[in-house]
DNA sequence: ATGAAAGCGCTAACAC
DNA sequence: GTGTTAGCGCTTTCAT
């Protein structure tokens, strides 16, 4: 908004024709196929000429007031610094610059109260939609937007609520995905270690997990960690599955599985001789470590891609039916998970 | 955007006053101290208190408009998958909000040339100001948005151009530090790891390196890896620096920090024993290795909170003075540089 | 096919 | 102290 730039005006005084019909020919040229407004061929190219040569942009701030919206979109995620997140956010970032929507960012950190007041912030703001990732015992803030109107896709984590479109994981499937592949690798004590929180996500690749060992014959074991307090959290539980004499372990997040690498490779026991690995996300933290970590990967590209278009397509279409879109995951091998 | 709020004219109809009347107690309220306009105290708290009972809030297209300014700033990173820039992202968009400012982000990915086009994407946008770390090549995009008066902060590296903030670090004392303290640790032959590239940043980590090795009554010696291939490059770079037979190894970046010990790792040179090392900027990555890297800590916080202050105070008073503000590194002890 | 006019919500001059 | 007026740049009836 630094300059003064050429204005609607400025272009139809020199074309000689009024605003309106500059407006109307400038905004035809994107319609695609049907003209909503005639405007005579040379006319036309006359202003779009004009509008090119003077390198005509138009006003944001006044188209925006006009059309009572803001080609703003937030998004709230629980933890931007986490690596998943943040892929998202960025990849989400661009494509919405290319849509010529601006985002602005929030953290929740798994706190609802948090959720709702950045959530106010941003309405306050007047973003036109919201990609959320909701936390615990979010599903009232989010059922309030749903009925107020408010264009919202739900992101990585189910909430009871209808009227919101939702892009997961095929949880369950990506848990026995890992299950089976170390089973093929002659694993047959797999533990599991997870969060304490009651988040969708994890339930279901807890499902997955327990549902996958059993059919294979085994005995599941889940041991579950604090978030608040990840790092002794995992640490202890690590020495748990160790007692235990497990000889396997699925990370429910990549959080877990960083601190869960961390753990074991601290308390000096081998990967994968003793215990094979699998994480969840992959990490840029394993690199450093001797063994390649085999990891479940999300797509993280269509996470971002799916939402922020049905943001988009139900801000610019309110009637929109809902859905809910399951993504698949893909299991990355690694010697992590090979038999020794 | 997404409904309908009161307005100001809402306010002004049930308080029985002029819309204009409502705007100056609306904004009085957080002018400090001394009121530009004199409204009646009595008239001042019904409106206010009407308006909290609406809850109203200001609608920012129609300011902005208004205002011929946008609240938006632009920050133009090398690249934000890099933990120092999505650092100071993080940060610039967190403080930018509660400043009631919203925040574009866009890569460079060092190239001259995609600077200049985010630059102007985001002038199309209607950026009220930037905040650049400039790449090689860039002075004179650079120096011609100072030209056109637009608020410019640059961070991390310096240009060549007047008219515009800088906020840098004190690169040749980050890498005297180094040097110091590895002599301490009674480290004669230390080599630094750098790139080819001409970053000023780059340039003064080597220059405060040489004269510090020199001073100390060494031979400095440079090794430089590119950075469009920087695993391989680096790679070599490492085993050149064996063949030499230094006992110590200073790295010029992060991502050189990191690619640095990987190739040393892998290569099975033990650190601290057989080289020491002193990694520039922290990173997680380092966290499973076993050994714990010192390294130079760049103040995130006070980057990303300058900057933005700068850039803020040249939006709201063009007048402002231009100034180059050096912040303080830090050395960060850990085992890779103790003697053993 | 084109234009006149109104108005989105806000603020700044300028009266009174 | 308070109100009036005008207008930021754009879109959209409604007329012509």
């Amino acid at each position: 908004m630094v300059e003064k730039h050429y204005t609607i005006k400025d272009i139809a005084r020199e074309a000689g024709v009024s605003p309106a019909l500059v407006s109307f020919a400038l905004n035809n040229k994107s319609e695609n196929g049907s003209m909503r407004y005639k405007v005579n061929k040379d006319t036309a190219k006359r202003i779009l000429d004009i509008a090119k040569a003077h390198n005509y942009k138009p006003n944001n701030a006044a188209r925006n007031l006009r059309l009572r919206r803001s080609r703003t979109i937030g998004v709230i995620l629980s933890d931007i610094s986490n690596d998943f997140f943040s892929g998202i956010a960025r990849r989400v970032e661009n494509e919405a610059f290319g849509a010529n929507y601006s985002v602005l960012f929030g953290s929740t950190d798994e706190n609802p109260e948090k959720l709702e007041l950045i959530i106010n912030t941003f309405l306050d703001n007047g973003v036109d939609g919201l990609i959320i990732v909701p936390c615990e015992n979010s599903e009232g803030v989010i059922a309030r937007l749903a009925k107020r109107g408010i264009p919202v896709v739900l992101l990585d984590r189910d909430v009871e609520c209808p009227g919101v479109n939702k892009v997961l994981l095929d949880n369950e499937l990506a848990a026995k995905m890992a299950v089976g592949r170390l089973r093929e690798n002659g694993r047959s004590k797999i533990a599991m270690v997870s969060y304490k929180m009651e988040l969708s996500n994890i339930r279901h690749r807890e499902k997955g997990y327990t549902e996958s060992v059993i059919e294979l014959g085994g005995v599941p074991k889940i041991y579950r960690a604090d978030y608040s307090n990840i790092e002794v959290s995992v640490r202890e539980v690590m020495d748990a599955i160790e007692a235990d004499g497990a000889d396997a372990v699925l990370f429910a997040t990549n959080s877990l599985s960083v601190e869960g690498v961390k753990a074991l490779s601290r308390k000096g026991v081998a990967i994968p001789e003793k215990v094979a690995v699998v994480a969840f996300d992959g990490s840029e933290v394993f690199d450093l470590f001797p063994t390649p970590i085999a990891y479940i990967r999300q797509p993280i590209e269509e996470f971002a891609h799916t939402a922020l278009n049905l943001v988009i397509e139900q801000i610019e279409n309110s009637e929109q039916e809902k859905v809910t879109i399951f993504l698949n995951p893909e299991l990355m091998d690694g010697e992590s998970l090979v038999l020794k």
